[in-house]
DNA sequence: CGCCATCGGTTATAAAGTAACAGGTTCCAG
DNA sequence: CTGGAACCTGTTACTTTATAACCGATGGCG
């Protein structure tokens, strides 16, 4: 996955330096939505030095980049699984949709064409432009309503 | 739009104290989304032994009682514009779209029903239950497109 | 080489949100 | 009309999240 990163970094002449690649493995192991503040103490386990700004300013360049998103309820960042898989990645970055379990705290993350479309639709009848789109659902997973 | 508020707290047996009352004036005073501390600064005007968990609890109840909805992405705080308007409001509160404006930081209440249904329907055959939903589209205005 | 732009280290601080306890009110049961 | 439970608010202290500002290092490029 990093190499496909690697790869999309090279073809838009983006520098995906050790430490945006680092910060990068570091969401994307992350089975869940990581705040910047752990994933400041793994780095720091690596980089004495690592600071605030440190982690910021790599996920500021990944989710510039559409390597990572950001929860926005959790303020914490989740690697994008569409990004690595080879789609036309710079017009979907922006429409991702999660689901977010509210008692796992699992976040799945969506691609959804008709619910882009439908919120297209609706801002273009308000006379508005739309770029990025932050769509979250707070709900309950299928394995815990089972459960 | 106070006095409508006044009667669905009655109704539901909610109270809307004149804390959570001004709070809530406030909100809706407010052209633009308003964050916890600018409201806080101004409730310190007629309440000197205000603090963060005085905002913060009275908007908890205004939250939950769907008066006023959260700007995920600004941090800040609105007045729920269909609130107060004798809808159903217990069905709708959770399904309400925000259409931000990245230049002039206007905000637009939307409730549109497709876009809705599109996101139920997504979230349904990937076996989820939806509950909340934030949905929050950054851009460009009507206004600032022209200008 | 010398310049410019970008990157990251470092310190400090701002902004947003919460925990925990204490005093006061409301309101209902007995 | 007491007395206790639930709820509301004041108050202090603190945690978590995010950013500003400055500086040296690095790397491309004429």
């Amino acid at each position: 996955m990093l190499d496909a990163a690697d790869a999309a970094c090279a073809a838009h002449g983006a520098r995906l330096t050790p430490l945006r690649r680092q910060v990068l493995g570091l969401v994307l192991e992350s089975p869940q939505p990581i705040g910047a503040y752990a994933l400041l103490d793994r780095l720091k386990e690596s980089r004495s030095g690592a600071a605030p700004p440190t982690v910021y300013r790599a996920l500021d360049f990944l989710l510039e980049h559409g390597f990572v998103h950001k929860v926005e309820r959790l303020n914490a960042f989740v690697g994008c699984r569409s990004a690595t898989e080879g789609h036309d990645h710079h017009d979907h970055a922006h429409t991702v949709q999660f689901l977010i379990c509210g008692r796992c705290g699992h976040v799945q993350e969506l691609e959804d064409a008709s619910v882009r479309a439908a919120l297209a639709k609706a801002a273009a009848h308000a006379g508005f432009t739309p770029g990025r789109m932050t769509v979250e659902v707070e709900g309950t997973c299928r394995d815990c309503a089972r459960g």
